[in-house]
DNA sequence: TGAGCTTATATTGTCGACAATAAATCGAAA
DNA sequence: TTTCGATTTATTGTCGACAATATAAGCTCA
């Protein structure tokens, strides 16, 4: 998966993003606190370093800081998530629209020939590329958008966040035909350059899936 | 206006704030560069203080920092305020419909009479709180839908590049009567707890407002 | 003359030390 | 014993100096 161009230059880089990986994955827990000297010996690092990053980490809404007090990794609730889901909905709804009236006919097809290699993956029970295949569908409809501000909103300042839900509380989840056929028929209104049936079947399948998750954390009891 | 409770701790905020309301105002110009030794005689701080302001506007996409170059403010251009527009209309058009879900009774009194207030100020021709009125009719209504991220992203991420755009592009408009039959639909909406019609009337009032502007940078060629 | 390389210069990135603030500890009085 | 206040301690905020990088200037050689 050849995702992210982002390639760390400075030492701050290369620091937010290990430390974005451990807030993530959970190696720093959800709710803990960032000590800025902890952090600089772990990471071995001057606290200057370890401050930008963590500033940056504020910026994508996975730690929260006070001033004079320091900074705690998000704590993360079933009611956040609610929230993180309805704006996604909103905005990954308005990404599809713009795809359809943005995206190039070789992109579309692009997207289509991925999504047949999801389908090949599913029908031989590869449910390992499942998570990474769905995050990929969604990025590129995204990036077809071509607006600037929404892909730095969904990629900067959720993306992560989001990723982070679904490691921590475990949402490899089923739901994946659906889901596929989902995908299909949202690309179809693309190729077909329906705006509004693209949104509309973007925000149902966001929807859907945050139903789902809801009905999850319900049974288990988060 | 007792807009935002933000008050300055650190000398960090203090800068930030200054520096903000200085680009946004365009007393720094749009498109240019950030020295950082400058900013910290001219504003009378250390570098270091500097830096984190500057990040935080990066933050808010007001300025644009590459690494071992520096930092430029934000250039701005009719594409990206159709892009922003675009991103508006689908998060605020959220906020609407969450904010006719979960806004008291009291609140939307009180939005209520926000409005008559509003109409007095432009019958007798007060055309001076316009802006102002505009700005606080949609800021509640974002408060409104009770969604930190969704508040987040508005507020922190882009209402003061709206603002950027709007005073450098002097978007003051007219467009004063008409948008004010719209915010009273709207607030309707919400009264009768119409999730879809809040949604869609405050979409279409972004859509116009965006497309009286996209008139106007025609006209006078930005 | 100009293309490519080298050197110089200015700017950003990083560091350790000090100052200021908030939390924790301790002590005194009711 | 508990509560309020003072003192200590730990953490964050701020600073100036140095290192690393990128741009500009100058030089050499075809």
């Amino acid at each position: 998966m050849t995702f992210f161009n982002e390639q760390p230059i400075t030492a701050a880089d290369k620091t937010f993003f290990e430390l974005r990986k451990d807030i993530v994955e959970g190696d720093i827990q959800a709710g803990s606190k960032l000590s800025e000297t902890e952090l600089s010996t772990k990471y071995q690092v001057s606290r200057a370093v370890i401050r930008e990053a963590i500033n940056r980490l504020e910026s994508c809404h996975l730690v929260e800081r006070k001033a004079n007090v320091g900074a705690r990794v998000v704590a993360l609730s079933p009611e956040g998530l609610i929230e993180l889901y309805q704006v996604r909905e909103s905005l990954e709804g308005m990404a599809a629209r713009l795809a359809a009236k943005n995206m190039s006919d070789s992109e579309i097809a692009d997207l289509n020939s991925l999504l047949n290699r999801h389908f090949d993956e599913v029908q031989s029970g590869e449910s390992y590329y499942q998570e990474a295949g769905d995050v990929d569908f969604h990025y590129r409809i995204i990036l077809g958008s071509k607006n600037k501000h929404l892909i730095s909103v969904l990629i900067d300042g959720m993306y992560h966040l989001i990723r982070m839900y679904r490691v921590q509380l475990g949402m490899a989840g089923p739901r994946v035909t659906t889901a596929f056929d989902e995908h299909k028929h949202i690309v179809k209104a693309i190729s077909n350059r329906d705006e509004e049936l693209a949104e509309m079947l973007m925000r149902r399948h966001i929807m859907y899936s945050k139903a789902n998750i809801e009905t999850k954390l319900e049974t288990q009891g988060s």
